[in-house]
RNA sequence: UGGGGUAUAGCCAAGCGGUAAGGCAACGGACUUUGACUCCGUCACUCGCUGGUUCGAAUCCAGCUACUCCAA
């Protein structure tokens, strides 16, 4: 018998996960990692994040609901190291992070597959909206999950072949978000309404700013905002507190609305324009992974998304170099940033993708 | 201390005797397993101050104050 190790956040959907494995007949293990520590978790406080307490003992009543062995793996210093840190020093570089894909890439799918497979399981198992399907040369494939709105393949374009070989995500072949909870309903699970996660886990309350101040230590200083042609407009309140194409929080009245179009970190310039100076239809990515091929021969017609929450874009794509992908958007694409993830799609299929340069 | 102009919310700004447009910013919410974007909602019992005219004034008149322009 397989067995199988579910990454159990305390959330409904990790939780279904956890119960279509042993109703295929898994031998299951669930594991719940303790990632960072908040103060709120002192008091009984109950937010809309994974990992509190209250997360825990959540995925630990699940597990004893469903008779499987559940285990608490703290791997604090590692988020800090490979989530935070990176967090921290991509925003210090003028960029702009996308810290559940770290999470994803370094703990989920490095840190708890290798202890996964110390325990002797040959299968990891999480929540996630996304399917695995093997082509009939014998790659794995990484598909969109059969939900469109709840699809996640994007924060999963890193999995390589290993990966993807001993990895499980169950729901990907649901339809509908109401038949997950209908199914956390069915055993009686006590988060089957518990609501979305959203924000950064580690950012509760969305004020990401404060967050680093705090974790560093640092005070980031004030410098100007300037206009594209490097006329001062006035002063904003600390380089890392400003991603490409934001508009709100600039604090600063120009008559009509004003997006962040650049930044220097070395002048501490933040630049600003109007909407239509932020569209571009090219960028380069590095860092990349390919999953159904090891290299990319010629250019190649795909559908490529700069966001989470975006609809991929018809593109044509060529690999520049080991690490290095050149993608050229048919119609010019708004505020893409440096740091965030390009996912490339060839219909339900994930090519591949990179961090934007 | 001669003459002119302007004073409306944090910023810009409509209004021209009938009971305070709009934009920007801000705040709140929706959306969202990243940052953003977007959408919805809120935001001057009051118009530099003091009097006066009028049934009624931010709108007319007078004085004061501030800023500003042109002359010296």
């Amino acid at each position: 018998m397989s067995k199988a190790m579910i990454a159990m956040s305390g959330g409904v959907d990790s939780s279904v996960s956890a119960a279509l494995m042993l109703e295929q007949g898994y031998d299951c293990m669930g594991v719940t990692m303790k990632l960072y520590a908040r103060p709120e978790d002192l008091e009984s406080e109950s937010g809309k994040t994974c990992c509190s307490l209250d997360d825990v003992e959540d995925a630990r009543a699940v597990a004893h609901r469903l008779g499987m062995p559940h285990y608490v793996f703290n791997f604090q210093n590692d988020f800090s190291e490979q989530v935070i840190d990176r967090f921290v020093e991509v925003y210090e570089k003028g960029a702009t992070p996308n810290p559940c894909i770290d999470c994803n890439r370094y703990l989920k799918f490095d840190r708890l597959y290798q202890r996964a497979i110390t325990l002797g399981c040959d299968t990891i198992v999480t929540g996630h909206y996304a399917r695995i399907e093997q082509a009939e040369n014998g790659r794995y494939l990484l598909k969109k999950a059969r939900n469109p709105a709840k699809d996640q393949s994007y924060v999963l374009y890193f999995l390589t072949q290993e990966q993807l070989a001993h990895t499980c995500f169950p729901l990907g072949v649901y339809e509908s978000k109401d038949e997950i909870r209908r199914i956390a309903e069915k055993y009686g699970f006590v988060n089957a309404h518990k609501g979305d996660s959203q924000d950064i886990c580690f950012v509760p309350d969305g004020d990401y700013v404060r967050f680093i101040e705090q974790y560093t230590g640092k005070q980031y200083p004030c410098g100007n905002y300037c206009d594209l042609q490097g006329n001062v407009l006035g002063q904003h309140k600390g380089v890392i507190g400003y991603t490409i194409g934001q508009r709100k929080g600039l604090g600063i009245a120009l008559g009509k609305p004003m997006y962040v179009c650049g930044k220097c970190v070395d002048t501490n310039t933040v630049y600003l324009g109007e909407n239509e100076d932020l569209f571009s239809d090219t960028l380069t990515a590095h860092h990349i992974n390919l999953i159904p091929f090891d290299r990319l021969e010629q250019p190649m017609r795909l559908a490529a998304k700069i966001r989470y929450n975006q609809k991929e874009q018809p593109a044509t794509v060529e690999q520049i170099d080991a690490d290095t992908l050149k993608i050229t958007f048919d119609m010019p694409q708004r505020a893409i940033a440096k740091g965030q993830a390009v996912v490339l799609y060839d219909g339900d299929t994930v090519v591949g993708g990179g961090t934007i340069a």
